[in-house]
DNA sequence: AAATGTGAAGAGGTTCACAGCG
DNA sequence: CGCTGTGAACCTCTTCACATTT
């Protein structure tokens, strides 16, 4: 037995690949172009994705390309940014303020201006009641205390694995729907709640496979 | 048109899902349990595999379950560790040692045995000549110099955007043959490379567009 | 003429269900 | 009897190819 999580819902959109059209999109825009052809936005992207991919692909968000012209750039970007969230800004909360932690929030504050650090968490002592960039490190502890005034709609997680699940289920029952994890460990989680996993020594072994 | 990889050649084995397993089965080592069914394993990887979908994976790498009982874990992890190349060190090239960097090295150097840092560049002139852990921060032009003698296998990409291509080319010029990249760039390399790119802008899009 | 949008065909991967074996 | 191993059915996603529209 051990049935899983339902085959039926398919989303029948992508968004890894949407991302990568509106970054490709993005650039194009930089670059001055103002009409693309998925021909076009094809070669951008790379990454082996066909132009009928593309087309498939937009076409499940409506239809916006001129026949015999392409695509308006300013106009894909702007409903890409509404389809994948990028158009608002989103709060976010870090538990885990170690290296690993406090890259992210660094690369986060520097290069991505849809996403602030809006909370930060960690046990350690030293590091309890710093500010970083205006934000106070709070304790664990306090995670239920502090956290739901601040508005946050995602949490990253950056503690060790043993503690990870715990964290993530405090995390939700303090309201947030999405959780990105950097511990090694397989979330169990609500149905609702968006997970992303990303875990390096998976990332590594997928590399020494090939390598071998 | 726009033709890309080939589409042929499936894998036939799915490594993400593998080293689930072997994670999982590393679990159950240290619980004690020295045998475990298709069902059991199901159970402990979660994250929706199927115990079909698990005799499936296993199938493909030979048939070593006994029937009516399940599969011997000590015999299933070393062939696992096999196949994912996990049965061997590697040494491990990282360019960029920034805060992002420098979190990796560390989380490598106490977590991931099988992992060694053998190389560390940066263009940083106060990083440069410094030591981690033993290991000499090189400049990055100096690359061709030291790399070719330090027998890596891996290159770690933690260098901004516009360098990324760059380096992941030299890289490969020195004879890497898989790439870790966490820069948010897709990376053209030759088809024989390995190249997994970890984009955390795009892992929080697809949170946000849960969220939406 | 040129490029989109899309039904149909094709691949690839997952689940079913049961024969086979310990 | 219990659980593996596996062909067949199933389903999802990708590619093809062309009618459609500007």
């Amino acid at each position: 037995m051990s049935r899983r999580r339902k085959p039926s819902n398919s989303s029948l959109l992508n968004p890894p690949r949407l991302f990568l059209y509106h970054r490709a999109l993005e650039d194009a825009l930089r670059d001055g172009t103002s009409v693309v052809t998925s021909d076009d936005l094809a070669l951008r992207v790379g990454r082996g994705v066909s132009s009928a991919q593309i087309r498939k692909d937009l076409s499940h968000l409506g239809t916006f390309g001129r026949r015999g012209q392409g695509y308006d750039v300013i106009m894909l970007v702007k409903r890409l940014a509404r389809v994948l969230g990028l158009d608002r800004d989103w709060r976010i909360a870090i538990v885990g303020f170690g290296f690993l932690g406090h890259a992210l929030a660094t690369f986060l504050e520097y290069r991505e201006e849809k996403f602030h650090i809006a909370a930060i968490f960690d046990v350690a002592k030293e590091l309890v009641g710093t500010r970083w960039h205006g934000v106070r490190v709070s304790h664990v502890d306090d995670l239920e205390k502090v956290l739901p005034v601040l508005e946050c709609g995602i949490g990253i997680i950056t503690v060790p694995a043993s503690a990870a699940q715990a964290v993530a289920q405090r995390l939700v029952r303090c309201g947030l729907g999405a959780i990105l994890n950097f511990a090694p460990a397989t979330l169990r989680l609500p149905e609702r709640v968006a997970v992303r996993s990303i875990d390096l020594a998976s990332e590594l072994s997928i590399l020494t496979h090939h390598l071998s």
